[in-house]
DNA sequence: TGTACATCAGTGAACGCGCGTTCACTGATGTAC
DNA sequence: TGTACATCAGTGAACGCGCGTTCACTGATGTAC
């Protein structure tokens, strides 16, 4: 921690990772101004300095979420390539890596309650991170023959479904208290499973 | 609404209705004893006759819930018998079915942060749903080859994942906003696809 | 290099609010005789 | 059938609390000359 003078230097930051604190800690009912300013080492009435108020703070928050989660929902994707196959499974892997490192920034994005049309700015970043997915279904989609391909939102729409619940119902809890597997392989198996029910895996691999 | 004196005369349902309205138009957050004592035409201490306070009044709508939950799961897999297949895709839909037409319950159940053990009748009846889930898939593995087939408690807990991500990221904002399949479809066919991928529909079915 | 001044980022006191909860109470109901 | 009394379900006033937000302010910083 740097010495602290009358200005802090980078107040701004600091609030932000205070407030995913707060909210990976309490959730983000638990969340308050107050409480942020004060782990920040500020007055409460510094945060108007840097924010429109509680709603904006978390926005942003979240919009740092969607940011980091779309580069390395991309980075997944460019690591597979060039099979679409590995570059899909790798995508999935790391949805549920990103909850697990950020849980705050994940609570902020999907469980705040703060709508993804509030600024220009938050419906481009989360556009693009939902971009990353359906590309790399699309191009998995061209490996199933035309008559019996499922359009590409649809089965990005899928994995995206079975990815968040695992989040919610199996990776939020005491580590094995409600399910004797981890949602790692949960998840791992659950895609494969539907992978196989596109074809696009050998039945007996 | 029957004439009101001095004595309410049922006013612990009262209570829990009213508390699930306001969960289903604000949110757990939204939420406030104060009001749901003010629907309910009461003053707020009358509220302590009946509960414990706040978290209790809203563990009793969850638990409320999860009895019809049960029930309804319950309900559709006896109507999909003798069918192990149709049994198990009637409790997919009726999961849907149940998020859509309780939100309220389903909120105060899965979102609003309190726990299945926090007393024994809650953890006993979400027990109790959860074991129909489990039922239908153990009555759906019988007709995996033994060799190649995942415990039941896995692909219970898959489409379980699948089906709570489709109602909290497809189902609960304004129609048509967010996808452009409806959640009925999208779960119809993201489970239809993972049925196939374990050998329990044929793959040009 | 030194000084005056504008700009900016914080303070701290105050506000009104609604919350959950408590308490002594009172009005209504039901029951024993 | 009537009366006395216990029980119960509500009232209403009060509480302390922490919240988000506002305001006039002041201390620190940076820049023009």
């Amino acid at each position: 921690m740097p010495k602290r003078g009358y200005h802090h230097g980078n107040l701004r930051q600091a609030l932000v990772d205070a407030a995913l604190m707060l909210i990976e800690a309490k959730g983000p009912t638990g969340f308050t101004l107050s409480e942020a300013a004060k782990q920040a080492g500020v007055t409460p009435a510094a945060v108007y300095r840097h924010f429109e108020g509680r709603e904006d703070l978390i926005a942003e928050a979240a919009r740092q979420g969607y940011e980091i989660f779309a580069d390395v929902m991309k980075y997944a994707y460019d690591k597979g390539q060039p099979s679409a196959l590995a570059a899909f499974e790798a995508t999935g892997r790391a949805y549920l890596a990103f909850a697990r490192k950020y849980p705050g920034h994940y609570i902020a994005m999907f469980e705040s309650g703060i709508s993804v049309n509030r600024t220009p700015d938050l419906a481009a970043v989360s556009a693009r991170a939902r971009g990353v997915l359906e590309k790399a279904a699309a191009d998995l989609s061209e490996h199933i023959s035309p008559d019996k391909r499922p359009p590409a939102a649809m089965f990005s729409a899928h994995i995206w479904a079975m990815s968040h619940g695992v989040v919610e119902l199996f990776a939020r809890t005491a580590p094995g208290s409600q399910s004797p597997f981890s949602p790692e392989d949960l998840l791992e198996t659950g895609i494969g499973i539907y992978l196989r029910g596109l074809g696009l895996i050998k039945p007996d691999d």
